[in-house]
DNA sequence: GCGTTGATTGAACCATGGTTCAGTCATTCG
DNA sequence: CGAATGACTGAACCATGGTTCAATCAACGC
């Protein structure tokens, strides 16, 4: 009875794994969540499509995966941008500021993963990646409140409503066309999210600076 | 060659293209887009399935017809509730609330109308809603400009992202249940939307105080 | 009534796209 | 090597849902 896995035959089956994910985002990136399909994503990922059920039971676990990977990427850019803000103001307003910046770079996977829908199944995914990344809004809003930064309000509230405004307002239909003003549209659209929040005045306090986007 | 169209049957097939309109505005704010389906939309305004292709060349024709019908619903509605207001950043304020209620009054349907992806045709039409939702407001905050009642700014971009922090704060995944307190959801986003256009005592100057929604 | 014309029906058709699986290939171990 | 085991392939299968159309029905004008 041979055949024991062999490392190597581990770090391949892993890095197909990687690579089914990797070919699903592209594809949700260029295409949005339509352009997610079985046989194009596989043979994206030089595969036949049924080996993909070799790594996923269905479809909808191959999206929740997909998910998941951007929902961790994303909250963790905006996380460790807001951690090396010096008061929990900026950090906010960093956070928001990355928030925008990525997803003016990654238009369309942002979108498929907050709000195109699929089915019932995968809109509990979508779900996921919305309630961490309004969580981590909420979080920083009731740090600000409780510093006094901001005026008493719902934070729960006011973060779901900011996704809704940074995403309509940089990807939706009616979006601006940002390309060659990335940073002004990044920036005026902060701005109007610390308003909305209670910040009379954010520019003047320096809290909307363009710092560097990582790229990871 | 007798059977001109006489008078009745005019009338008959006018009120069946109604009906059929109304089936499927029905089955979109009960199940979203995807309850939108040729077979139970006939159903449910009493005809076969085939029928509706003596009325509309297509589904895509149906859900077009379908989205103007909502469109110039809701924008006659919150048209009506500005132009009684007193001022330019009442009017604003009245579209508005009026929009936040509404809304929150046809969750699935405005949800249906603004966001929802279905394909590509059809998003033609459901970009024309959210355009003529968008230039109704930003015709309003233009004005409120206009008339010194609010700082400088891109109205356009403003607009696009009030819409979306209308339905994510009312009806996105993460919108807080506001049954029974509907009124409350409606003057707190309300708020936080004038605040995030550059008001910042919209309270004490009384702007958002609740006006009846009109049914229609 | 009755012929004619248009409206209606609903089952068959078709396209799309996820899923399965019998056959083939690759890797391990004695 | 060669037997055993698992991975891979891709064409066939199936479900869903829009669309078509031959048969039927209903209304009009004589």
């Amino acid at each position: 009875m041979p055949y024991r896995r062999t490392e190597n035959v581990v770090r391949r089956l892993a890095a197909r794994h990687a690579a089914i994910i990797a070919a699903a985002r592209d594809a949700a990136n260029e295409g949005g969540m339509a352009a997610v399909q079985i046989a194009p994503v596989a043979r994206r990922a030089g595969i036949a499509a049924g080996t993909v059920y070799r790594y996923f039971p269905g479809k909808t676990d191959l999206v929740a995966a997909l998910l998941t990977e951007v929902a961790e990427r994303e909250i963790g850019a905006l996380r460790r941008a807001a951690d090396v803000a010096p008061g929990p103001l900026s950090a906010l307003s960093a956070a928001l500021m990355t928030f925008a910046a990525r997803t003016l770079r990654q238009r369309r996977l942002v979108f498929a993963a907050t709000t195109e829908p699929v089915d019932a199944e995968i809109d509990a995914a979508r779900l996921d990646f919305r309630k961490a990344l309004a969580a981590e809004f909420t979080r920083r809003i009731s740090n600000a409140i409780a510093g006094g930064h901001l005026p008493e309000q719902d934070a729960t509230l006011a973060a779901a409503a900011l996704v809704g405004l940074f995403v309509d307002g940089l990807i939706g239909p009616l979006a601006p066309d940002a390309s060659g003003r990335e940073r002004e549209v990044v920036q005026s659209l902060t701005l109007t999210a610390l308003r909305a929040l209670g910040v009379a005045d954010a520019r003047a306090r320096g809290l909307v600076v363009q710092t560097r986007v990582s790229d990871q």
